[in-house]
DNA sequence: CATGAATGAGCATTCATTCAT
DNA sequence: TATGAATGAATGCTCATTCAT
């Protein structure tokens, strides 16, 4: 039940089959899915390959299973957000710390989500992810529009530029982004709205 | 062995080898290099795969080509902006509108910088995409800092994180912008700017 | 306990090591020996495959002993009408008779012999089959044989050559004569048998 | 161009796509389909087992190419025969010899096509097995039904059941016939044709 | 009797690359 | 320049079998 490496503890339920998720979710984010060999994962598990489908029916298996986790628990947590009380901007507020939280505490899974889904974006298996993806932005959207119904946001900017501007800096900042480093996830968050929020510009 | 000045690959320059490389940019970048076959490359050129090998050593070889060129330059487009006269915040202008521009031209190898060059920054062939990469920074942020200087831009905010917010926004377009769609790259880095400069908020 | 399909009860001595070995006919028969994997055996029988090992030694293990108790059973049989009174063409006609009714009873042993024999002929643990049929072409010889000398059969054809054509025929049956159809076996013997004994030329 | 081994010439275009399908044809009807690897293949004509996906999409394939060559052949001859002048009998005389005769010629195909049709006949690909079957087995009885209506033939048979007894005992002697023995193909044809046409009672 | 985890050998297939022609 | 045949290493996956529980 203890992993064999000193790695740090990777979300799984304990089971056998949730380590190996694990294993192959840090190894899918970090080398990339196709350039991950299911032998790679075997490896660091500790097994042979061919043991892993005792597990799993396929690698892609593996890699749906770890998306489909990560999107559900995302989508949890966002609709969670946009239900709560509170001003259009305080819950924004929250979509963003909650975001990078999510990098901080689930890094490979964001990373697949970010590098992967446009190209198994067309697998009948992965509808999923488009359909969660659009499910998000939609509530992203309905907050902004909110935002701009009471006066707290702009309204001369397209807001669906706006929120593909702010998607995008948010989740790219898996690729620079170190949980273990000195700067903390919410700082990073206090920032980005800092800077969003009031503009670059002084004065 | 067609002399390589003054040529851009993407571009099919009238060359054999130019027009190789354009198709292979945009396969590169179309479904990832390693999901990009030389025979792939070679059906689409209408030759054989084992026939490529004449104008390249190896399939690591056009990527490297691509990105080499595509990267110098930007980073020539990059140098020249910084050293023209002009207030910070106008040249700041230029460098993300140069920016936006780029991904309407060339969006294959600025998708290719996206999504390959953190694969492939280990690969000592590659170091010129770090180095570059940091040279890049390096102008950015020195028109940032000068804009602070002058007082235009705010100095309540960690530079080096505003940097990463805005190229992560600029570059990570490349992933939704259509350049023969109607929403035109120039108005594109305009809706930008002006999020980024005056901020989100009302008033 | 109770197998989890409608399927006709196939013949077993009621206990469980039978009843796995009739799924196990059944399947081989239907999708060839090498074609079925153990798995298959143990999802039709309800339980994980590495439990079969409970059972059998061994995959050829099962194929073994379908196969021997089929030939044995078989031999007895055929021994049996050859050891009786009555013309050589009485004996005969037992001996195509019980064939098609064998057919019609145990179908996926018969399959089995027809589709597998060749292939595990050649090894030691399965020496048996040869040797029973070798038995068994003994023993319709001498009916043949017989019948030449009383005077009931010609004996102007290759005697060795007639029986080949005439078990060719009638254990090929197996593989288009359906158990439940309307079709019934001792009609398509006697058929056989008309068709064999006077010809097929009219007058 | 010249192959390694002794090995009776086997039908091909003279090329290397032609000797490579004789060396599959050969393993598949002697150790089976799925018995024989793509590395038996392989190291059977000298070659690693990848380099003949250059001349192959697929193992199955060569199965289909090999199959569809020898049904369409049969075919033919069959077509041309039943077209010919002469008595239903003549005609049926000429079906069985050449039935014999391909035996002799084909044995690879033919054994394929007896041991491999009914576990390929399910895949979509390999449908022109079962519509090749029927056209000939069409041809056959037209023969059969000719020759009760001119009345050399019997007409108290179920002419369907005759058919299949006949093609049975046709096609099985593929798996004792042996090109090279002394028993000659003809030969067979003549004792099965006087047996099957006088009947096995004397007199 | 059965489970569940694992083995280890093997399989069809892919693919970048080489090279004689 | 390009072909066509081949290499050789790797890949995802299968499967009979073992064994501690």
């Amino acid at each position: 039940m203890t992993p064999r490496t000193g790695r740090a503890p990777v979300k799984n339920g304990g089971t056998r089959r949730g380590e190996l998720l694990g294993i192959a979710a840090q190894l899918f984010a970090t080398r990339g899915y196709s350039q991950t060999t299911v032998r790679d994962i075997a490896d660091e598990a500790g097994i042979l390959s061919g043991s892993l489908y005792h597990h799993f029916a396929s690698k892609e298996d593996m890699l749906r299973e770890i998306l489909k986790e990560f999107m559900d628990d995302l989508l949890a947590a966002f609709t969670e957000i946009a239900g709560k009380d509170g001003t259009p901007r305080e819950r924004f507020d929250a979509l963003v710390h909650t975001s990078f939280a999510t990098i901080h505490e689930r890094p490979f899974a964001v990373a697949l989500y970010q590098n992967e889904s446009a190209v198994v974006g067309s697998l009948a298996d992965f509808d999923f992810v488009g359909k969660t993806s659009l499910k998000i932005e939609k509530l992203w959207l309905s907050v902004l529009q909110a935002g701009r119904e009471t006066g707290e946001f702009r309204d001369d900017l397209e807001t669906s530029l706006v929120y593909r501007f702010i998607r995008d800096t948010v989740w790219s900042s898996v690729r620079w982004y170190n949980p273990r480093g000195k700067l903390r996830h919410d700082v990073v968050a206090e920032q980005y709205l800092a800077m969003l929020y009031g503009g670059l510009l002084a004065g």
